[in-house]
DNA sequence: ATGACGAAATTGTTTCGA
């Protein structure tokens, strides 16, 4: 089976890219971030018209995410449990996990962060303690999960086009990279580094002075795998085909394929 | 040093993203 993230930067506009996608694609799980729509917007028949079932949580104007997937979800929760957030950035739910199983899928559309000076990066790094605090119980709870989302992190130097230029910047900085690494550190492996990769791979192009031409990219869109997981993991890869779209997200997809067996 | 692009909430311009 197929498991997939996107931040779509407005479903509304992007959806028929979406739905383009799931079905060229065949992804039997596609987290979406960066909804930016309200729960009462969410286009829920036009997924069930396309042969899915949908869970989500939306917000007006900004965040908002939601998982598509062929199975209904179970024990939906959104946010983290314990942490009061005003802003919609996490649901999680279980699924079949194509092999006879059931697997945690956790959808994250983790802050941003601003700059090093912002309060918003204060927030980051709370958001990514609670975070990591929570899954210690979720993996106590469930030996095959996935944390799919944009983690608006860059976790190595080639992650990212111009280290130099980047350094410690927000979204490379050392508190932030150990955050990634602390996730690492509770028994998750990052599905795409899995595999031989080509240089230079983003998942992200700034929309500006022709960002994703000259590949001026960051990789912070990622897949992180339980042991379980990994040894089921096949191959994970950024799909660029949807950067290059009209009107395309900022982000490209980042998938990774399970089998049945090990 | 600033703005550059795109989306949303709004209808001229600001806020935010990464």
């Amino acid at each position: 089976m197929k498991i997939a993230t996107w931040n779509v930067n407005s479903l509304k506009v992007r959806l028929p890219q979406v739905l383009d996608w799931l079905a060229a694609s065949e992804t039997d799980v596609l987290c979406l971030q960066e909804l930016k729509l309200t729960d009462e917007n969410f286009p829920l028949q036009a997924f069930v018209d396309a042969g899915y079932h949908a869970c989500w949580s939306g917000q007006k104007t900004y965040n908002g995410v939601a998982i598509i997937s062929r199975e209904p979800g179970r024990d939906v929760i959104k946010n983290i449990p314990g942490y009061e957030d005003s802003q919609q950035r996490v649901i999680s739910a279980t699924l079949p996990d194509g092999a006879g199983g059931e697997m945690r899928v956790i959808c994250a559309y983790c802050p941003n962060g601003q700059s090093l000076e912002s309060d918003k990066y204060v927030y980051k790094l709370a958001w990514y303690a609670a975070l990591q605090r929570w899954l210690k119980s979720e993996l106590a709870r469930y030996p095959q999960l996935a944390l799919l989302g944009d983690y608006n992190i860059a976790p190595a130097d080639e992650d990212v086009h111009n280290p130099e230029k980047w350094a410690d910047q927000v979204l490379v900085s050392v508190p932030e990279r150990q955050a990634f690494q602390d996730l690492l550190g509770l028994g998750l492996s990052d599905a795409f580094r899995l595999f031989e990769q080509p240089e230079k791979s983003f998942s992200w192009w700034d929309y500006r002075q022709f960002g994703f031409r000259r590949n001026a990219g960051l990789r912070i869109d990622h897949i992180l795998l339980t042991q379980a997981l990994v040894e089921r993991c096949v191959a994970s890869e950024i799909d660029k085909g949807p950067r290059g779209n009209e009107q395309p997200s900022d982000h490209a997809p980042v998938w990774a394929r399970l089998v049945a067996g090990a």
